[in-house]
DNA sequence: TCTTTATTGATAGTTTTACTATCTTAAATA
DNA sequence: TATTTAAGATAGTAAAACTATCAATAAAGA
């Protein structure tokens, strides 16, 4: 048996720990395969109750609203990410190949562990790409950063500068240039897929393109003078 | 009497012409004030109706919905943002200025033309800085887009592309870079207000931070080796 | 083992959003 | 003057987004 990996979350993200009991796991189960499928603005609560065979009011015990669970799936997500990055960035000492490593964790479509838990990274990947944006871009961002919702997406974001600043001490935007690799790695895959005409990458549609315009992007920003 | 400057627009995103009656035009005026006051997700007909003394009804007679609006205003911003930049690059013949100009026009502020028109350009630009990604991370993106909802978004990065042509011709990724050019002005404005710490302009608040990042990003891509 | 507590299921209800339909009036146009 | 057309007034429906209550059951503690 493989050990579990646990994402430590915000407990103001849920009223009740959906890690917590099988109806809990079936809610984020099934969340992330509706949400994938349907978007997240045809998706509702009813239809999450109807499918895993629960009723409304039992969803609204675990979360208190659609954005909240989104939040918590965004949250889960970059948590896990950053996990995936400090594993697989592990022993290297280049910072060089570290920040290529990241690039590339960043645009590849995840590889899901079936055995592992109940979440499909693989479709939480594509939800994020399409809907991620969505959990900050609100009018309540203030109130929910206070309560530190996006502090897994901050702290990667933080990991990634740090691991830009290792590369080019001098270079002057560290931060801002980590949250375009991790944007950019999103919105050129959607736009790839469903706009393609706005990206280089529509002939072939591969994803190594877009790792080599984000190396491209990063690595020329980083050349010394 | 200034000549009205008039954006051509796709019919499909209207059941009526907005611009043909004073209704119409109350409709869009209003809807950029309350949607920029509230955001798309709390801003309903009913309240828009209920702010301009007509009825719901009144409001569905020229947009299907809520969505139809929102990519109306989206795509009206960007064909006025295009004529913006043909009219204050016209007579600059060296690429490089005109790509910083281009840069300069994405990231700054607009200073609305309270004479010109019943839009203000300026709570425009900051709803499309909050919810402009809004109009295509849908599922109906591919039906949107066959109907060329996106058009003006598409054009203006055609054009941004072109001229980071005219920069390098040998430049691999002339599309994806300007997508990431209009895409970063405004997320790095968007986190520079609301998650300062995931930018590098933090202390400042300044855009011009934004635009000597998007320069420095840009043209060290674009330098010939 | 008995009792308490926690979790879920079942049911019902409210408010708001998102829309559709119809009818009337007023104004513009032919 | 007749006739399209836009707009106001009113009403209504379906679904979404919740909240409340109570009973059944299972697990946990005394």
């Amino acid at each position: 048996m493989k050990p579990q990996l646990q994402i430590s979350m915000n407990e103001a993200l849920y009223l009740r720990n959906p890690e917590s009991s099988d109806l809990g796991k079936s809610i984020i189960k099934h969340s992330v395969e509706m949400i994938y499928a349907q978007g997240i603005e045809t998706f509702t609560f009813k239809k999450l109750a109807a499918e895993i065979g629960t009723t409304e009011a039992g969803i609204y015990r675990y979360f208190e609203n659609k954005h909240k669970l989104l939040v918590y799936l965004t949250a889960w997500y970059w948590g896990w990410l950053e996990f995936q990055i400090s594993f697989h960035t592990n022993n290297i000492t280049d910072p060089i190949v570290k920040l290529k490593r990241v690039i590339k964790l960043l645009a590849s479509t995840v590889e899901d562990d079936e055995q592992t838990h109940h979440i499909n990274e693989s479709l939480l990947h594509q939800i994020i790409i399409a809907e991620g944006s969505k959990a900050y871009l609100t009018k309540q961002v203030g109130e929910d950063n206070k309560q530190q919702f996006f502090q897994p997406y901050k702290v990667l974001c933080a990991v990634i500068g740090n691991m830009i600043k290792e590369v080019n001490l001098k270079y002057k935007y560290p931060k801002s240039l980590a949250t375009t690799i991790v944007e950019m790695a999103h919105f050129q895959n959607f736009f790839m897929n469903n706009l393609p005409s706005l990206t280089d990458f529509s002939k072939t549609k591969e994803e190594s393109e877009i790792i080599a315009f984000l190396n491209d992007l990063v690595f020329s920003s980083l050349k010394k003078k």
